[in-house]
DNA sequence: GTCTATAGAAGGATAGAC
DNA sequence: GTCTATCCTTCTATAGAC
């Protein structure tokens, strides 16, 4: 038995990959259902019948997309360190994300039509990893926020709040540009004022480290 | 010639509501491309003959859906008053969303998948009345920063910002409840915290009124 | 590996009886 | 106003020649 869904060749490889970079363009505008092949195959400039060559149904193509993009989305999150000093760790952290909307905003609606359709092929992997991942950084924020290293905020919602704040520039790109008027690139102005937004909210307003009630069981990494 | 599309008996008044609900149930998961009739007429309990009866075509039942979301959309943000405190306007404007979010999370979701795809049935609002509630809301708030009352920030951002963290908690629904857990109720923490986070980012530092740069052109509501 | 052809199902919309 | 039946298009996926 051949298998010829392993790339074996070079021309396999670099067809697998203008299959994807076309489905992505599709999927993320039009989510999965109403994406299709015939879309996909346009976009790609190949046949419809050669998609299905490479990958045994559209299914298949999503889930290639998603697994793809999941190794790498978590990857600003993840480099949260419990070594830096606490408010510009966090502020780098929303600037990774921040790039990461302008530079992979189709990764970032691909996801956003998931789980605005109920995140049905992802709800494992956000109910386990993320939210692992989710409670670990956020133990980290309580612990900063106990030390008097950060103002007191709720260190999920902060989260929330960054993913929110940054994913809305590739997201609503369109809503973004249209209220903003022709020409004007959003993101260096989104980067200093959500700089400013969440420097002002974590900063620590002084030395009142006792009276710090914390928001969260925050008693180490969970 | 009779016009059997405006609702002449109590019955057919009450079977379009019937309709547009259960439309608004199916495009708000789905996506218009991914919404079938069939899933209407089954979530509705008619027929699919029926809803044809009382909507032309499916692009019809979502322009009537999309005519009365815009209706009440908006409403907060022309509801921010120049009469107002500053800070406690904005933290109202903050409140008044994030209550839409909780009761209207479809109607968010129907928005949020219109932007995702392009907003092809939407660029002609975006682009001038939503464009022209922004830029007046924003000539408010560089006026209040120009006076003083409120802290530096970018004024169009600062409405961006608002719109992604309040309706995160409305189209991200599924993603906000699997990470925090099964059971817990997202909303009076994510009113806490979002209300702490603007204050934060608002509020005026002291009486550095003349050291203020204005960010925007604000010379008056434009 | 690529192409034409087509099966088989689903979707939007219409016809016409009652 | 509601129902059954149906038309036509689109869509996913497969068959089989080359």
């Amino acid at each position: 038995m051949n298998l010829p869904k392993r790339p074996r060749t070079r021309i396999q490889a670099r067809n697998r990959e203008i299959i994807l970079e076309a489905a992505l363009d599709v999927f993320s505008t039009q989510g999965f259902r109403g994406a299709t092949l015939d879309q996909i195959a346009a976009a790609a400039g190949l046949s419809k019948h050669n998609l299905l060559y490479y990958y045994d149904s559209k299914e298949t193509m999503h889930a290639a997309l998603l697994v793809r993009l999941l190794d790498t989305w978590l990857a600003p999150l993840r480099a949260m360190s419990p070594q830096g000093e606490p408010v510009a760790e966090i502020l780098r952290y929303v600037g990774r994300k921040l790039e990461m909307a302008q530079e992979f905003p189709r990764e970032s609606r691909l996801f956003a039509n998931e789980i605005l359709q109920g995140a049905p092929r992802m709800e494992g992997f956000i109910a386990t990893e993320l939210r692992a991942l989710v409670e670990e950084k956020a133990a980290l924020v309580a612990r900063w926020i106990a030390e008097g290293r950060l103002a007191p905020v709720d260190p999920r919602h902060l989260i929330f709040s960054i993913w929110a704040t940054t994913q809305h520039y590739a997201d609503f790109d369109v809503q973004v540009r249209l209220v903003l008027g022709p020409g004007e690139d959003p993101f260096p102005a989104a980067r200093r004022h959500l700089e400013a937004l969440f420097r002002a909210a974590l900063t620590p307003t002084g030395p009142t480290t006792d009276a710090v009630a914390p928001l969260a069981g925050g008693t180490g990494p969970g």
